[in-house]
RNA sequence: GGGCCUAUAGCUCAGAUGGUAAGAGCGCGCGCCUGAUAAGCGCGAGGUCAGUGGUUCGAUUCCACUUAGGCCCA
């Protein structure tokens, strides 16, 4: 067909799909990775490199993933490809949470009824079959993101050698004394005779008694409040509660420190009440009377009141807890009924006082009421107080109140014994606070939030009346209650679990678990008790650093880095932090990264009763899990981090920009020879190979500082900005129409080959899926794979500041004359810029700027013609832009005719007899 | 209620020891192209830098408070 040259020209070719269909791709490639053993090879080749360790925190082996699940892996899977290219020896191995009271709760509701009857090696059969389950799910949908690890070998909480690890920690923390045996309060079902968890607890309706008591002040201490003339009244404080039954307990009064107190004289005595409470309780119980004065809580602390039926006094302590919200300001403390009343006897220095047995029954501590049940003996307290004059009113309040989910009935708060870990012990809180301060927290505000935490933490409660778990490994005497230490019971026991798993420790006989002959060291008995209580799971996770860093031959001991929510601060970085400090003298990790929680569009965090959950499955299914990766690079995960369709729309859009401008490189390296072209280049080709010094840089030290929003900002903007609307427009002339193998178009495809491997390796550790196919479909030599190519380093002898300070100038010329030509395209003139002819008016600098690139401004503003010219010369209708001063433009029609190879406007077309349709340039491609 | 944290265009992000920088890309609007074509290119319109007060000659940038939101406690 005369007059058709597009078979002459070297137009990309390319069977990389523009469509990435990733739904349907992305299983390849990981049947891929996965049948090439592509992890397995990554390992073996940076094996003698310098490790990196990220230690998996174990999530928990309970339902289907979540998007924070697919952040945090994500995140990981980041930092181990990027440290894996730059040659660490980086291997990562999964873990999982198994045991613990959420598994054992939906065990329990599956067997109904039979939840009560079923053995207990039953039910942790089932939990364990439960936990396998959901291992197996969520292995599955983790390696669905392309997240590289040691799948088939992760680590289990519940494994024989991990419950076998945790028993031995246990049994460490034990023999250097940090084990000690207390009490507190736990929810306790005195009907099913239980301890009950939080979440085995539901609020319900309930009537109490609501009454109103006065502690009589100690004279001797009276005399600190009262004035001169009042001295030998009595001085009384009230107190209102709804649980008169937990007054036996009574040990304290709590004031809240700053708030204002009022001392009533009225009738026989003088009253202690919050000021903001006189008024109501003038109308509650009918108190009136003279103000005598005013006092701070804070000066109330340290009296002294006698208990209103008990030989005991009550201390008077300050808490912040104390509200004038209702009552009387002035709080009942029992410490074995109540967590703040715990908190506080434990400042105060109190006994944990719970005179209440498992049945809800008072113990013989409380000679009046012994075998009477709490909720019963209410009547009877009440009784005994008013015959006292102690009561000063009473009535009956409904309010919210915890109930027994199994059997519905009211349940107390009751002190028990639990075992603890002591974090005063040897200074262990010290230490961990020393070793917070050694730790590199990022973000840097990690520090203080844990720091905080540490400072005020309580002792660790480990004890859980719960079935599935790890068991306290502890022997008491039958006798005289000791606790067994001996170093020889523990290791025994370690052993044991080895072999056959802490189910052993409730088929074992006490006998069988002491040495022949073994007697306790305090009172010679031979018959011990096996603890029943399991360990809190966090326990289990805390000593992960142990189990596996430490046990796991592909591991080491500390972690480099530990990276999870920043909910773990509370959690796996303290439990962790604890374990480690208590045993090894400190910090199991280098560095701790926390990320923030997904939340929608609205900064609102996701609930399902809200309705605005996006699940990994729905982006993977819809998008792809690509789109997933590329939103965790995308986002500032040190904050919040949202999702919502919209934002999944803007990044399946910067997806397929990323993904077509790759599309464009291979396109056009189809029949690049691969040789060296370096001493062809064109200037424009060594300015992009100094910008993509630049991205490399810019990206390395993004990574480096984890960064991953940098990562993905500075490639796309690259793809969008340098390449796309700049470079590989540009070079599009020269690629298409220059013979196939003449050295301008070598020198173009020996630029781009460079480009595309750089930017696909730089792109690997976030976007994954699409690397490894970019690498598949580029031509020449490569690796089996782009992970197991090293990561790009910066090309110094390409950098070229010079010339890029000098491109500057010309890219403010280009935007000027765009704008320019947009306005005679408004007009009709020209539509095709080759269709323009630009003349540039300019001074100075920019003159002689544009002087010496006179012959490359057509290529440059892909116009046909371009003359510079001195400004002086602009006519006054010229375009200006005030951006960029001392320029003015002309643009007009292209001369001569449109060549119909190149589409350039020439005089030259039609100077050929024997191709009157194309230009000179064409005519001597096409003459050979 | 307490501890820690966040708040820049519709979206994702930059930004400055406080003083001519409020920026980028996307999206949106309007065009061009049809030799990256379910692509590519150009131009344009979008922000009282959450609100209030304070420090300062001057604050989006420092401080306090408020509001909204997040995590962890209570």
């Amino acid at each position: 067909m005369p007059g058709d040259y597009k078979d002459t020209l070297n137009l990309p070719q390319t069977a990389f799909p523009m469509k990435a269909n990733l739904t349907q791709r992305e299983p390849e490639i990981l049947r891929f990775w996965q049948e090439r053993g592509i992890y397995g090879k990554l390992q073996e080749k940076n094996r003698s490199g310098r490790p990196f360790i990220l230690h998996d925190g174990p999530p928990y082996a309970n339902g289907y993933i979540h998007m924070g699940h697919a952040l945090n892996k994500v995140l990981k899977d980041i930092i181990v490809k990027y440290k894996s290219m730059r040659g660490y020896y980086s291997p990562f191995v999964p873990g999982w949470d198994c045991h613990g009271l959420p598994i054992e709760l939906e065990v329990d509701k599956k067997l109904g009824k039979r939840k009560h009857s079923t053995p207990i090696l039953e039910k942790r059969g089932l939990c364990r079959g439960y936990a396998e389950r959901f291992v197996d799910i969520q292995r599955e949908e983790f390696k669905r993101l392309g997240v590289f690890g040691d799948w088939e070998r992760p680590y289990l909480t519940m494994s024989y050698e991990y419950e076998a690890s945790i028993a031995g920690e246990f049994a460490r923390l034990v023999k250097d004394g940090y084990v000690y045996r207390g009490k507190k309060p736990v929810h306790w079902c005195p009907s099913c005779v239980t301890a009950l968890a939080e979440a085995e607890v539901e609020y319900a309706e309930k009537t109490s008694p609501s009454i109103y008591v006065r502690f009589r002040v100690l004279d001797a201490d009276a005399e600190r409040v009262l004035p001169a003339d009042l001295r030998g009244k009595g001085l009384y404080f009230i107190i209102w509660t709804t649980t008169p039954w937990t007054l036996p307990a009574n040990l304290a009064l709590a004031v809240h420190p700053e708030t204002d107190y009022l001392v009533l004289e009225s009738g026989d005595g003088c009253y202690i009440i919050a000021s903001d409470l006189a008024g109501r309780l003038g109308d509650e119980i009918g108190l009136e009377g003279r103000r005598v004065k005013t006092v701070k809580g804070k000066a109330l602390e340290g009296l002294r009141a006698r208990h209103p039926f008990l030989e005991r006094d009550s201390l008077v302590i300050t808490g912040e807890f104390v509200t004038t919200s209702e009552g009387t300001g002035v709080v009942h403390i029992a410490p074995g009924h109540g967590e703040d009343d715990y908190l506080a006897g434990l400042r105060y220095g109190l006994e944990i006082l719970a005179p209440v047995d498992e049945r809800g029954r008072f113990t013989a501590d409380v000679a009046d009421l012994e075998g009477r049940a709490v909720f019963d003996a209410n009547g009877l307290i009440m009784e005994m107080l008013s015959e006292r004059g102690a009561l000063m009113g009473s009535g009956a309040v409904t309010h919210s109140y915890p109930h027994c989910w199994r059997c519905k009935k009211p349940v107390i708060f009751r002190a028990t014994e639990q075992w603890f870990i002591s974090v005063e012990h040897r200074d262990l809180r010290r230490t961990c606070l020393s070793e917070i301060d050694r730790v590199e927290w990022i973000p840097r505000w990690g520090r203080e939030r844990i720091r905080g935490m540490m400072e005020r933490r309580p002792d660790w409660c480990i004890s859980r009346q719960r079935a599935w778990g790890v068991p306290i490994t502890l022997l008491t005497c039958r006798g005289c209650g000791a606790l067994v230490s001996d170093e020889a019971v523990l290791d025994r026991v370690v052993e044991l679990f080895r072999q056959k798993g802490a189910d052993a420790w409730f088929e074992v006989e006490e006998g069988d678990l002491v040495p022949a002959g073994y007697r306790c060291p305090s009172c010679g008995g031979t018959e011990f008790r096996k603890e029943t209580d399991i360990l809190d799971v966090w326990f289990d996770s805390g000593v992960s650093h142990a189990a596996v860093l430490e046990a796991d031959e592909r591991l080491r001991w500390p972690a480099d880095m530990y990276l999870e929510g920043s909910d773990q601060h509370r959690g796996w970085f303290q439990s962790s932090l604890i374990t480690s400090v208590g045993t090894r003298g400190r910090a199991p990790y280098e560095t701790v990264l926390t990320h923030g929680f997904v939340v929608d569009g609205q900064g609102k965090k996701m609930s399902k009763s809200v309705g605005n959950v996006i699940a990994p499955n729905d982006i993977i299914r819809r998008n792809g899990a690509e789109i997933l990766r590329l939103w965790v690079s995308a986002e500032d995960y040190r904050d919040d981090v949202r999702l919502s369709d919209e934002i999944v729309t803007r990044l399946v859009e910067a997806y397929r920009k990323i993904r077509n401008t790759c599309r464009f490189l291979l396109g056009n390296l189809y029949d690049f020879d691969h040789g060296d072209h370096s001493r062809a280049l064109l200037e424009i080709d060594r300015w992009a190979l100094s910008r993509l010094q630049g991205l490399i840089s810019r990206v390395t030290t993004a990574y480096e500082r984890f960064n991953f929003h940098e990562v993905f900002h500075s490639i796309y903007h690259f793809c969008v900005v340098e390449m796309s609307s700049f470079y590989l427009d540009i070079l599009k002339d020269r690629l298409y129409t220059f013979a196939a193998d003449s050295p301008e178009r070598r020198a173009a495809q020996w630029t781009m080959h460079r480009i595309l491997t750089s930017m696909t390796r730089l792109m690997a550790p976030v976007i994954s899926f699409t690397a490894e196919e970019i690498w598949q479909s580029m031509p020449g030599e490569r690796t089996e794979s782009v992970f197991l190519s090293d990561f790009p380093a910066v090309d110094e002898g390409l950098i070229d500041r010079d010339l890029e300070r000098r491109w500057e100038g010309l890219i403010e010329t280009r935007d000027v004359v765009n704008k320019a030509i947009e306005l005679k395209r408004a007009e009709k003139i020209i539509g095709n810029s080759l269709e323009a002819k630009v003349v540039l008016f300019a001074e100075e600098e920019r003159l002689s700027l544009l002087r010496e690139y006179e012959g490359f401004l057509p290529t440059l503003l892909i116009v046909s013609q371009a003359g510079v010219k001195t400004y002086g010369e602009a006519p006054g209708d010229a375009f200006r832009d005030e951006e960029a001063g001392g320029l003015a433009v002309v643009v007009g029609r292209a001369e001569g005719r449109k060549c119909l190879r190149c589409w350039n406007w020439s005089p030259t077309v039609g100077t050929f007899d024997d191709a009157p349709e194309v230009c000179q340039r064409c005519y001597r491609v096409l003459k050979g």
